[in-house]
DNA sequence: TTTGTGAGTCAACAAATGTTTACTGAAAAT
DNA sequence: ATTTTCAGTAAACATTTGTTGACTCACAAA
């Protein structure tokens, strides 16, 4: 897995890649893969799997420690790309992957994000301002959101690794960015976007 | 080069495509191939360069047409959807390849896209209420908006080509979010980012 | 102590792949 | 009317690939 991984890091797509390669790099005989997959398809769902699973920690993590305050915004974003530098790989792999990959690894992001989204629009709803609007809204909210993360996510990735000044930029623009969601959502009104003949 | 555009469309990423999987589809010798491009890197580029030529082609063509108004952000929003209709694979093609792609096509789809945003922030610029921001912010405006377009647009694909009512929905969805960042960007402010120690 | 089992090796296979070289014919240029 | 160019073909090549079956061997279970 960690072969695999690293090899999609490195530029590779994963469809791109064959058991052999994989093997090489893992310094083993291709014919051990069959000990552990069936398929290339086995791994890459077990790549998914691996890496949301820990994303979904520091997630957890997050939702427990984080209080409301006042420079909540930037403080997320500092540690979840502190977090995201420290799984560069994990990261190129789920990005890469979410629309390059086959059918049923791009399923399984997708139903990944849908998760965040659901959770995301639930701690939403707890805020006293928010608490009244349509969970349709709150959720398309979230999703404003989560994909404005990835969408930031994926320029961060393209850069090299160590790139300080660059990075300190994308992270600006990215609280500033979801400032701007927040203001807007907290402007929102539900009810306004009914298909008007 | 239509041959390598269906197969992407149909599910397949294009770093998994074979030079001769193409020109079998396209009924011809694998070593015709050479007549027209060096590499398959050369067809993934021409392939960029065209899809990219129609895409901007339509976005002049609604710059001239489209004027200010009320319900600009949904009409906006459905013409695009019809376009993005009429040129699914060529869609399909961009959005797998954006991350999924070599590092030569990646870039040029990066650089498409920079560009998408720097003229969308000149035409921001063009609104009396948002002539006094900086280029910085009309440009980080605009960047949130072309993401969340492009989201939106990986999301839409992914449906199977006729489903008239989760295509409804999705372009609600699409509109409403645009909503709340023009509101959120009217309510913007800029300096408020500054680092604060 | 015997027996299983998990993880690995070796050798082999047919199939598919990228690329080259020499050849063909039609259409365009001269 | 002749020549050049363009787009295609045919055959061959050395590699690489996925997959298989028969084997080893350490180590845990019985």
């Amino acid at each position: 897995m960690e072969a695999a991984i690293s090899q999609v890091a490195a530029g590779r797509s994963y469809g791109s890649l064959s058991l052999r390669e994989i093997t090489r790099e893992a310094g083993v005989v291709p014919a051990s893969f069959y000990r552990h997959f069936k398929d290339m398809d086995e791994l890459g769902l077990a790549l998914v799997d691996e890496t949301c699973q820990q994303l979904r920690k520091l997630i957890r993590a997050a939702r427990t420690t984080q209080l409301p305050g006042d420079n909540m915004l930037s403080a997320s974003v500092s540690t979840f790309l502190l977090y995201v530098n420290a799984n560069r790989s994990a990261f190129h792999f789920l990005t890469r992957e979410r629309y390059g990959g086959s059918a049923p690894i791009r399923e399984a992001i997708a139903r990944e994000i849908r998760g965040f989204v659901v959770d995301l629009a639930a701690d939403f709803a707890k805020f006293p301002h928010f608490s009244q609007l349509p969970r349709e809204d709150l959720e398309m909210l979230a999703s404003l959101l989560v994909n404005t993360v990835v969408s930031i996510l994926g320029d961060l990735l393209e850069l090299p690794a160590d790139h300080p000044d660059a990075k300190g930029a994308i992270s600006e623009k990215l609280t500033k960015q979801m400032r701007v969601i927040v203001m807007g959502g907290l402007a929102w009104k539900p009810g306004k976007g009914l298909p008007v003949p």
